[in-house]
DNA sequence: CAGCACTATTGATCCATATCAACGTAACTC
DNA sequence: GAGTTACGTTGATATGGATCAATAGTGCTG
């Protein structure tokens, strides 16, 4: 969620909607490299304990390290994959935020998850060989690709990555039937004030504040993702704003009372 | 989905609300018998094609053979897992038929799913170790256990076994995904139809027919599913059935405008 | 097979959210 | 930095499905 602190989301470059995104292996960070191929390793990154919540052996974070391809720093509007698209990798966020969605087939598009950095997405398309869904930067962002062949055959070398990724397509499957239940029983106080909570906590993960944040996404994007019309969501935030709840401003929101938002959302 | 015509359904012989499953691994089947267990080789399965898509070596069915529990006769209403309960097997469903659910922190119940033979579930189990959902039978069912931790070594010898289950995960999520938008985006009729439509697609692949069959859940389940109250399904199936496009008689029903409900369900 | 409990149907009314509409505000373009 | 376009807010009204209520089936139990 939220613009990284560390890098300006205003900055769009390129001319990004629409267009797949343009990739570079460049980083402009400082951090060790990895001596085989002169990225971060995953060792390094700070997302690690996100994005690969097993202990690993140092030796197969190096076999890791030796598949992954390495931020793609990519404009905001950028499709990471579309609908359709043969399947072959599984991608890593590594800064900025991402939504992922389907289109239905009179073409109407259905957000299905929003993503932050140390999130994988790419999953849904192992089952038939194409992405079910798209994906599309909300800001800029960089993204990890993780070739999908390579990863398989490591997982047969490495129990323990075979485990990390049965854990974590049924995390994705987990999450998908929460959001379910958040359409199927819960008022449009409830679905907001449910992600509200979810994007917090998610914030607090990454060591972020987990009260004051940046939605990176649109108020359509949430409306669309929570079964809302814009409308709807609009004037959930202002009620929520006169209750004290929170402050909104724009994009920027500040989660005044957590405790009576976990209460609404009922978590 | 429906009573299995092979067996009789009405038959409920033990006290079986709330409780866990009476098991026996006797089979009233007189199909051959694999010569390790005596039990029905999954090769023999007439199921086999929907639970195991992809081509196997002879060896690796039997490989499967060897840790596949069969054969769990259950009464109606049987629980096979609990939520919260220990993560150790998926199941596929042999006859009858399962619905899942979560239960809300309130304590309503919201059903994720119906699943007719040759269907898998208990995958959601994986990430956390514990089940996310409970499943229980429609029906009297019959349900083959797959313990995971066997199913995982089995996974790193087998390539192929691999991947089918990430694909069977990953159909998980494009079919949850699929309700997501069902409930984001459309009406109680549109809804209603999907449903109808997609069960009689699962007919059709286990070579039954595709037009008349028995519902084996409550229009309670129906609704819970759907994001509808009871009162609304109700309404709805009649209208369908003034409309001419269904013949609904509690719960045997015939489609008879097959295009006109795939037409209302936009597929 | 009578009785009871659960499940389904149908009708009347209500309400949360959609829809329609107008206006305000931010951000990108030249 | 003026113009344009997309995005967001707020108000008025409409409506699909929920809720409340009464009745009718259906099937399990003794």
């Amino acid at each position: 969620m939220t613009a990284n602190p560390t890098t300006p989301v205003r900055f769009s470059p390129f001319s990004d909607e629409d267009s797949y995104a343009i990739m570079s292996n460049k980083l402009a960070s400082s951090a060790k490299l990895c001596p085989h191929n002169n990225q971060i390793s995953c060792n390094d990154c700070r997302l690690g304990s996100i994005c690969l919540p097993l202990a690993m052996h140092e030796d197969d974070i190096i076999k890791l390290d030796e598949i992954v391809q390495r931020g793609r720093p990519l404009a905001k509007n950028a499709h990471i994959y579309r609908k359709n698209d043969p399947f072959t990798a599984v991608y890593a966020v590594r800064s900025g935020s991402v939504k992922t969605y389907r289109l239905t087939n009179d073409g109407q598009e259905q957000v299905t998850g929003f993503y932050f950095p140390g999130e994988i997405i790419g999953m849904d398309g192992i089952g038939t060989g194409h992405y079910a869904n798209a994906a599309k930067t909300l800001e800029t962002a960089a993204i990890c690709e993780i070739p999908f062949d390579r990863l398989e055959s490591l997982s047969t070398e490495i129990p323990n990555m075979q485990r990390h990724f049965f854990q974590l397509m049924s995390q994705e499957i987990t999450s998908d039937q929460q959001l379910i239940t958040l359409l199927s029983k819960n008022s449009a106080e409830e679905r907001i004030a449910a992600l509200l909570i979810s994007i917090s906590a998610r914030m607090v993960r990454r060591k972020l504040s987990g009260t004051q944040f940046r939605l990176p996404m649109s108020r359509t994007d949430i409306g669309n993702y929570l079964g809302l019309t814009i409308e709807t969501v609009s004037r959930v935030f202002s009620r929520f704003k006169k209750q004290n709840l929170v402050d909104v401003d724009g994009k920027e929101i500040s989660l005044k009372d957590l405790e009576a938002l976990k209460e609404i959302a009922d978590m």
